[in-house]
DNA sequence: AGCACGCCGACT
DNA sequence: GTCGGCGTGCTC
């Protein structure tokens, strides 16, 4: 194909989409000798005293009237890079999800691809290998510490800097330093050029998917379970249909053998000749899956995650893009490899929240993975032991087709599971604590399990991170009357707040429910049960693993692995040991409380508890020994947990669905979050009350504008955040809605504060 | 997002 | 009186 020129065409003017938080576009001038940009293509081209490249857009007729056209420096992708089902799938992603377009099809290539283009090498995409860091400050004594303070005693936002920056250990990328410390990057340059700290360009940091080899080994495929064959024949058939454009739910609990059916209907169509692009929860990049795709595909499969440097991310890119290989997986954003059109996309695990970007454009890769689908005819398939409630209920609507993998592999029985109630808590009851956390339930299974030789878990949700009210004698929480989330306890003014829609009460001397008085505010920790373990079990040797202590996802691999050659006897941890892993040895799960999660102030923390205490279960009697399951609970009979314990998840379901419908949360009804934060507190609030009015002023058939509220994190990286919530019959009405606040958003909220659209959001925190 | 302009309080 | 902090506005 002979690319045409701007002055074969008679082209001039072209809508550009620059990857900055604006929702405007800006038109440029193409001069007669350049190539037309495709859509989606990128461009270099000037903005205010900057050089910035972003992406063509379309030709226009004119240009808006009072600007001074500028000029496109250069058209750097002269072939097409998207294809058209690619373009649309942009477009169709910023409008839904009201997010810049720039933003969006900055997804489509790898990163590093819109770093401001230098004066040299023309034409080539630029490769940005290295991210602006900050560096450690040295060691100081103290007349140099002392001068340091004071000549930044003036500018707390740059002492702070310093402070920070003292406090490092290692270099930090910039963006991510700016997050933690609450300021902007104009800061930390401010601080950088008087010399305080230093700044320079640095390798992005490696990570420890780089070996993921080395985790799993691989199972030998055995011939396909009548499930996993039906399961295949379904995929099958639904990429011979010429029409296209199918989903599949997958329903089959853990160790059911999911993975080979997504292995069958990739091979299937990469055997027919087309693309395949394989999603999995961040986590689950050292995963089993990946290994069984390696193995089975070999160097057909690209692997693209975060932990990538830029350059080798680039060549994944570039060997998806040019075909090499037919095959990505990869986390949530290579579903946006550009492989033109992908014959299939799995999802595994699709009920994951990791499948939600947390920044700006805020999508939900499993619902962009169906709507590729359906520009390009053709298969998702949605698995999951546990489907999400809108993946559930669009498979019973007859929009997606419904799979089920019923059985284990080997026909191994699901676990027991015993609920330990917490409220029966007398002397020689089973329920009665005997170290904190453990109930002498619990505690004689751990020595069992223990004198056996075998490996326990012990899970402990991460505690909320505001505190519920809770009866500790019959299990009453403190619920808000209108949103039917739990209320959170604040000090200040002593009293219980909605953090949906602000409604308050004062804090009850006494349980409304038992008369009783012990109403308890107060949570365990990881640290003092592994302590209450340790303690017990003077022998054993036993690890910890939680987010807040660790962080670094190293030490997620090393303690796995050590699990898998049986180097620890009992693993104390949150949920992230839960996902994903094959522990053989591991004969008994304890749940030290199966309840906090319920508490989260968010509608969807039923379904959350349910998904994780069914993952928790899955996780025992993996191998040859029958597994042993324990719920310790304040709340033995509610749904979430009767239902997991009894590995019942249509049961769990049908009652879960009742309570959305009655309360018009999802996926009964559409839901948009709007934040506002700002570094001021009553000007956020203001602004946000604006919001809310604006909203409320014109109303619209079928719109809920709840709040506004603090949001449940009142402040986060500095600045205050309120929000509202809308809640709506009709999608189109919702979009119609949020489009408005984007365009007013300045006069709104002014230059101070931040407006944050979160269409589809999978927690409102 | 950056980057400039412009107003305000703290110093030689 | 300046210097330089940070709020306001604009970028085709």
């Amino acid at each position: 194909m002979t690319a045409s020129t701007a002055e074969t065409a008679g082209l001039t003017l072209f809508e550009v989409a620059l990857p900055l938080p604006l929702y405007r576009r800006f038109t440029y001038r193409l001069k007669g000798d350049q190539t037309i940009p495709a859509p989606g293509a990128r461009v270099v081209v000037g903005f205010g005293r900057r050089r910035l490249v972003g992406f063509a857009v379309g030709p226009v007729e004119r240009a808006p009237e009072d600007v001074r056209v500028r000029p496109i420096l250069e058209v750097l992708d002269a072939e097409p890079v998207l294809s058209e089902t690619e373009w649309r799938l942009a477009r169709w992603m910023a409008r839904y999800y009201v997010a810049p377009l720039g933003l969006v099809a900055r997804l489509f290539y790898p990163p590093g691809a819109t770093y401001s283009v230098g004066e040299g090498a023309p034409g080539r995409p630029t490769r940005a290998p290295e991210r602006l860091h900050v560096l450690p400050v040295g060691e100081l004594d103290e007349v140099g510490e002392a001068a340091a303070r004071d000549a930044l005693a003036r500018a707390p936002a740059q002492l702070r800097v310093w402070e920070a920056a003292r406090d490092l250990d290692a270099p930090i990328e910039r963006s991510a330093f700016c997050d933690a410390v609450g300021v902007s990057s104009g800061v930390v340059r401010a601080v950088a050029q008087r010399g305080f700290v230093q700044v320079e360009p640095r390798p992005v940091t490696r990570d420890p998917y780089r070996t993921p080899q080395a985790l799993t080994a691989v199972e030998e495929e055995g011939p396909l379970t009548a499930d996993q064959a039906a399961a295949v024949a379904a995929v099958k058939r639904a990429l011979d249909e010429p029409e296209g454009g199918q989903t599949l739910m997958l329903r089959g609990i853990t160790g059911s053998g999911k993975t080979r059916v997504y292995v069958e209907a990739v091979d299937a169509a990469v055997s027919a000749g087309g693309r395949a692009i394989v999603l999995v929860p961040e986590i689950g990049l050292a995963s089993p899956v990946v290994s069984r795709f390696r193995a089975r595909f070999g160097d057909r499969l690209a692997v693209l995650h975060s932990g990538l440097s830029d350059g080798e991310r680039h060549d994944a890119w570039r060997r998806a893009r040019e075909g090499q290989a037919p095959i990505v997986i990869g986390a949530r954003s290579a579903l946006f490899a550009p492989v033109g059109r992908a014959a299939v996309i799995v999802v595994d695990e699709e009920h994951e929240t990791a499948y939600k970007q947390d920044e700006t454009p805020r999508y939900l890769a499993r619902d962009v993975a169906v709507y590729r689908a359906t520009l390009e005819n053709s298969v998702v398939v949605l698995g999951s032991a546990t489907p999400a409630l809108e993946t559930r209920t669009n498979a019973g609507a007859g929009k997606y087709q419904p799979l089920v993998l019923s059985k284990r592999i080997g026909d191994r029985p699901l676990p027991e599971v015993e609920i330990v109630d917490l409220t029966k808590g007398d002397e020689g009851a089973p329920g009665e604590t005997v170290a904190p956390g453990i109930t002498r339930r619990l505690a004689e299974a751990l020595d069992e399990t223990l004198s056996a030789g075998h490996q326990a878990l012990l899970f402990l949700n991460r505690r909320g991170f505001s505190a519920f009210v809770q009866c500790l004698d019959c299990g009453w929480v403190a619920m808000c009357p209108e949103c039917r989330i739990s209320l959170t306890y604040h000090r200040r003014p002593h009293e219980l707040l909605c953090h949906y829609c602000a409604h308050r009460e004062t804090m009850p001397d006494a349980c409304p429910e038992c008369r009783g008085r012990g109403l308890d505010t107060r949570g365990l920790g990881t640290q003092q049960v592994e302590r209450a373990v340790a303690a017990r079990y003077p022998d054993a040797r036993i690890a910890r693993m939680d987010l807040d202590t660790t962080g670094a996802k190293w030490s997620h691999a090393r303690i796995y692995r050590a699990m898998q050659a049986r180097e620890i006897d009992v693993l104390v941890g949150t949920q992230m040991i839960a996902k994903g892993f094959d522990l053989p040895g591991v004969a008994l799960v304890g749940v030290v409380s199966a309840d906090t999660a319920l508490h989260l102030p968010d509608f969807r923390a039923a379904e959350r508890t349910f998904q994780l205490l069914a993952q928790v279960a899955g996780r025992a009697g993996r191998g040859d020994q029958p597994g042993r399951v324990i719920f310790q609970t304040y709340l033995p009979e509610r749904p979430a947990i009767t239902t997991a314990a009894g590995h019942d998840y249509e049961g769990f379901y049908r009652h879960e669905i009742d309570d959305r419908q009655q309360l018009a949360y999802p996926p009964s009804a559409r839901l948009a979050n709007v934040v506002v934060s700002g570094s001021a507190d009553d000007a956020v609030a203001e602004a946000v009350a604006r919001v809310a009015d604006h909203l409320r002023e014109r109303p619209a058939a079928g719109l809920a504008v709840v709040g506004p509220a603090p949001c449940p994190l009142e402040r986060l990286r500095g600045r205050t955040r309120h929000h509202v919530l809308l809640k709506a019959v009709s999608p189109s009405e919702l979009e119609r809605a949020l489009w408005d606040l984007a365009r007013h958003e300045q006069s709104l909220v002014g230059a101070n504060n931040r407006i944050e659209i979160d269409r589809d959001p999978l927690n409102v925190l």
